[in-house]
RNA sequence: GCGCCCGUAGCUCAGUUGGAUAGAGCACGAGCCUUCUAAGCUUGGGGUCACAGGUUCGAUUCCUGUCGGGCGCACCA
């Protein structure tokens, strides 16, 4: 007999279900039928709190469906719910809400509950267990992690950890580009730092090669190694070696990066591997057999067409019969495939082992999302295709672009020179808790300024700081009241006022807020959650300054202090489960 | 020219997978404040949700079109 038997659910979690056995009710009863649609049935705190604690739409949406009217079924819901312990209220408003008041004894409950599920305060079932593949970074392995990844890394990160506390399986994947043309530039960079390091003179890196002093160490690497056995060699005596050495090195170097954002992977795919086993192969193979491949000859750019632009004969992949606007190429002309005739493969590799499959992109690639997503709907759709028939969900998720900021300047970037802010430069400067909880303050799709100055900032404007602040606040209160020799007691939290209850209802959200945004696949709004409790607590932190009495320490009030420090440590816990969720560390003073 | 994203208060942005009188911070106006942790507090004004249609009990939210901004548009990755 666990513990746990005796915890009762978050309340959101709860009254979700009581609403349902509400609905069952009326089934029982014959007013609603049994295979009505509940899908779109909410239950959610309303707008207005005056409204009560919550709302459920469940009689509007059902009443067409139950052959009635909304206020009408809507008396039959608040009938059932009345019955319950936690009601204090139910009444129907405007055109069939049912809004419901809870008694002051169910948030005190919440309060325990919170503390009982401490860690796990906010963890939900709603994944089912399954599946879901998280592709993130997939940076090119050509040089260090720069700032134009740091976005899509968090995001991709904080959205793993996000559909794992709300019950997914999630696989952390990173591919890794090491086949296409760009590691062949790596090579032929990495030749002449090689050479450099035996004492050749190589002057300047020439145009189109990688200058980055990164690459001086690969090359003295390989210069202790083979000594000075490549440097004068045809490049198809060293092309592959170099090329293999370096993405190792390469992919080293990116991995110790992520660490410095406390990002790990499960999983890096390699596309060399993926091309050395045959699937684009055998992918192409069973497309070609649907008619879902065929030889035809190539569109012209659309935009400004190139001077050497010719028309050229191709195996395509009949990506508009999935709603793209052209059909793509999955070869080159040199018979090697293109980065989409590989994507193509992966993704269904990726398809065999998950239930569903995110990728998080950068906006630049938008572009590219329908043929990928054509090509996965096509892969895994059709009815005698290799994953029989069941169609594997896949979203492409698009991070906007980040500019950066230096009290209000543009920091200048430019790739192709190698003079690119590195991600390792920034969290260095400003550190891993603000980059990554500022990635998270704007939804992916709205493009982001970050300003050095104002990420950290120590003022209630900078919502890392704020966040923080309210956490290390609670801590500090906590800290104080043990050395007044009062401890959180939550024999006596029945004391708690409706000041108090309302910071537990505001707290209260948190089990919902996640699923909302697991299903949604957005993590910032967990940042935005936090954001508003911190704001809930300070307020009511501030109410002491001019009543002592609300102060969380009463010194000749023993009973009401540790029902209060209770109450903090609880919004505290929320608080760290909340920062844990977006890979952030809760400090506990400042 | 086409595709994707964005457009909400003077500024920066939220807006709970279609809900009730659209929110927060900054800035502005007016008061207060020397603190259980200083990085302040309270309060007020401020809106054609870019624009025009459509879908329905109901639209900031969904659909169509227009305007404005960003990104992209080869067999690159």
């Amino acid at each position: 007999m666990s513990q746990n038997a005796q915890i009762t659910a978050p309340v959101f979690t709860a009254f979700a279900g009581h609403v349902a056995t509400a609905l069952d009710a009326l089934v029982a009863a014959g007013h609603v039928p049994a295979e009505l649609n509940r899908a779109s049935v909410t239950i959610e705190p309303p707008r207005d709190p005056s409204h009560g604690d919550l709302a459920t739409n469940a009689a509007m949406v059902l009443a067409k469906g139950a052959g009635t009217n909304p206020r009408a079924l809507a008396g039959l819901l608040v009938a059932e719910l009345e019955k319950l312990p936690q009601v204090a209220g139910a009444e129907i408003a405007g055109p069939g809400f049912i809004n419901l008041r809870l008694t002051p004894g169910t948030w005190v409950e919440e309060i325990r509950t919170i503390a009982a599920l401490a860690g796990d305060y906010g963890k939900s079932a709603i994944g089912g267990g399954t599946v879901v593949n998280v592709e993130y970074v997939s940076a090119n392995p050509t040089g260090p992690m720069h700032m134009g990844h740091c976005r899509g890394a968090v995001v991709g990160d904080a959205l793993a950890q996000l559909l794992e506390y709300a019950g997914h399986k999630v696989i952390r994947e990173y591919y890794v580009n090491d086949a296409g043309a760009q590691v062949q530039v790596l090579a032929r960079s990495v030749h002449i730092r090689y050479r450099e390091a035996l004492g050749h003179d190589v002057g300047a890196i020439p145009e189109g090669l990688y200058p980055g002093d990164y690459l001086v160490p690969v090359g003295e690497a390989l210069a202790r190694e083979f000594g000075d056995r490549y440097a004068t060699a045809p490049e198809s005596e060293w092309l592959a070696l170099f090329r293999t050495r370096a993405v190792a090195d390469m992919l080293v170097m990116i991995r110790d990066d992520l660490a410095l954002l406390g990002i790990k992977h499960d999983l890096f795919s390699s596309e060399a591997e993926l091309q050395a086993a045959g699937k684009p192969e055998e992918a192409e193979a069973w497309l070609r057999a649907q008619d879902l491949v065929y030889d035809g000859e190539l569109e012209a750019p659309k935009g400004k067409l190139p001077d050497d632009w010719e028309p050229v004969e191709l195996p395509l992949f009949r990506s508009t019969k999935f709603g793209d606007d052209q059909d793509r190429p999955i070869k080159k002309s040199d018979g090697s495939w293109t980065y989409f005739g590989a994507d193509l493969a992966y993704h269904y590799q990726k398809a065999q082992s998950a239930d569903a499959l995110v990728d998080i992109w950068g906006a630049d690639h938008a572009g590219t999302v329908k043929r990928i997503k054509a090509a996965v709907a096509a892969m895994t759709g059709a009815a005698k295709g290799p994953n029989g028939g069941k169609e594997t969900p896949f979203e492409v998720k698009l991070v906007q672009m980040v500019q950066l900021l230096r009290d209000g300047e543009p920091v200048k970037m430019s790739k192709r020179s190698g003079n690119f802010v590195t991600l390792r430069e920034v969290v260095e400067e400003v550190g891993k808790e603000v980059v990554r909880f500022t990635m998270l303050t704007r939804k992916p799709e709205a493009m982001m300024d970050f300003d050095f100055a104002k990420v950290v900032e120590a003022s209630k404007d900078n919502p890392v700081f704020y966040v923080q602040y309210a956490h290390a606040r609670i801590c500090s209160t906590l800290r104080k009241g043990a050395e007044e020799g009062f401890a959180p007691n939550p024999q006596s939290i029945d004391l708690l006022g409706a000041e108090e209850l309302a910071l537990v209802r505001q707290a209260a959200q948190f089990p919902r807020l996640v699923e909302a945004a697991a299903v949604a696949r957005e993590p910032h709004r967990i940042a935005f959650f936090l954001h508003d409790l911190a704001a809930a607590f300070h307020a009511y932190w501030n109410v002491g300054n001019d009543r002592p009495d609300k102060r969380f320490i009463v010194s000749d009030n023993e009973a009401v202090s540790g029902a209060r420090l209770f109450l903090g440590a609880q919004i505290g816990q929320v608080i760290r489960n909340g920062l844990a969720l977006l890979g952030v560390a809760a400090v506990e003073e400042m």
